[in-house]
DNA sequence: CATGAATGAGCTTTCATTCAT
DNA sequence: GATGAATGAAAGCTCATTCAT
């Protein structure tokens, strides 16, 4: 379920796939995209040649980060669709996203720089979160908690754009908080 | 005014730095701030020496675009302040705000990437802005119609979510002002 | 008349230019395609980046040297057409051409795997000297001198294989002389 | 008589050396030297590790498929030299070398621009063809059949000379053809 | 002042070779 | 013996910045 690995890798291997994967995640989102292979590789404790066996290219490397915190919201969200009633569960998840999400704009704007096809390489634990989240939405709209009609492509930017918001605000939990209460009473219907 | 200029330029070379200005906004606007100076140069129809001559540094140029920018949304700000009622103009503010800060991330990003102290550089043309709507809002709130417990670190995240939320529905105003709608809501008083 | 310079270069442009293709042809000749561009500039005394500059690739140096060579020959098989028979014109011109082709074989090679156009880029040079020998083939037929059934395409065969023997016999000037024997008596009539 | 390995191989062993030796021959043949060993390995079903155990050096694989070359152009020298005249055996011989030598030069080149010394490493099956060709050539003389003054200096450059001229005009037998028709009428006495 | 040629550190990527598994 | 993951020294090329013209 979790991305496939081609073949079973060897232990070593895996490890230092990893480590690799962690670093950049790490280093990415501290220092931003511009960070140089080699540098990441020394990071990891690990040789250039070896980052680029497992990653053929430094934008291989961006999406490997980009689908792993996707896959690893996916799995969130799978796990909070399943309790609460239909409300509660949209703005659970809602929030579960926005918190997940800190740094990821940047990752698509350095992919889609270089060419990658963002919907092509990403689609797979994209569409996941979608369809979980359009069922979210449709469900607590049919429950009167959310406004009816807002459709998937608003809730995408409304989710990017308040991760924007509490991203400024990381310093400050309370402001965060008046952050959501903005947004979640905008959602609901008047 | 302008970023405080030391001595009175030659008029040619006025005109060459205010064409360089130009052409980088619109060139790191579209192409974003990955493009090389050399080509900023060509497009502009001067040398890259004259481009470094009036800007000593690539990060200057991204610092002087982005104060032009922030004086235009100064002088917006100003001219809508003057007119209406307060919650109007608090809430047209708001939507001009938004609406003319495309891209700017990105800026922000870039300089401080390179170690230039944003709040530094571009303090002044920001603190105007921020007087502008630190009264906006208590007036507005005094005025019953923004939620009275907002302090400006959380509006001035608004404004910059509520851009990101708008940059990604360009292509799609009934969906922009679908998002309008959501953030002025949930600005308002319950 | 000498390759065309798209304008007029400035002339510490033009000497660095020039010394890095003389350099270039020189390294090349002696120690094969592979060496480095670093290399190279290093001992034209100049940057990689000027380098670059004016060889956008390193392709486009091979080129540049083969041209020069091509160019040079041109030139040199002008000045033999206009004197002499038509016998000695071809004779003459047949062992100029190959005894300033040595190595010649090598560029072509690597350009063709870089998968450059090879007659694309090199033929106007190409085509100059290919006129001439064309005519310089079939006077000498005409006049008896030459084997009637011979066509360019195995002229051009027997130039590029003449200057492979040669080069090995670079050392043996005698034997040299016996190949010019064995080719240019296989070259007349019966 | 085949190089000389050291002690007996195990059958498996052998037969690995002997595929990464066939795939390499074509592989370099198609696509020339500058092929990794990587994608020599994985052709011939093995891993890089294999591959470096036979030859410790890509350059000693090289070597290897030209002793191999060279080998079977001993043997089938050897084959031609028994039968027909002195003549006939001398032009034939002389053919066959011409076109078991595609490409071959290449390789040689490969293997001087790697510092080895190519005399040394192929001396053994080379020196087995010059001998089995100054047998052929000095009979062709006494039988008239070749001009007496020729050395073999100068026959192994026009052997590979012409080698150089056929692959040339691989695409025109006719040509190539034609081309042999000069070769051999001046390797004849007047 | 304007120009653009020159610079060279730095980038991504490749590949012959080694060595733990 | 066989494997292929790891290595890291290059390679070709870019680009912010300097400085002779």
């Amino acid at each position: 379920m979790s991305g496939g690995q081609e073949r079973p890798l060897r232990a070593d291997a895996a490890r230092n796939r990893a480590r690799v994967l962690d670093v950049a995640t790490e280093v990415f989102a501290t220092r931003g995209v511009g960070v140089s292979t080699e540098e990441i590789a020394r990071a990891a404790g690990v040789g250039v040649g070896t980052l680029f066996r497992h990653f053929p290219t430094k934008e291989a490397l961006l999406a490997a980060v980009m689908v792993r915190r996707l896959e690893a919201m996916a799995a969130m969200t799978a796990r909070l669709a399943d309790r609460d009633g239909p409300a509660e569960a949209f703005f659970s998840c809602f929030r579960l996203v926005v918190e997940q999400s800190e740094g990821k704009s940047e990752f698509v704007r350095a992919l889609a720089a270089a060419g990658v096809d963002v919907h092509a390489s990403l689609q797979e634990p994209t569409r996941e979160i979608q369809t979980r989240l359009a069922g979210l939405l449709s469900e607590a709209q049919r429950a009167g908690a959310v406004r009816p009609e807002l459709c998937m492509p608003e809730l995408l930017a409304l989710l990017v754009g308040t991760g924007a918001m509490v991203e400024q605000l990381s310093a400050d939990p309370a402001a965060r908080e008046r952050i959501f209460d903005v947004v979640f009473d905008g959602l609901r219907p008047r």
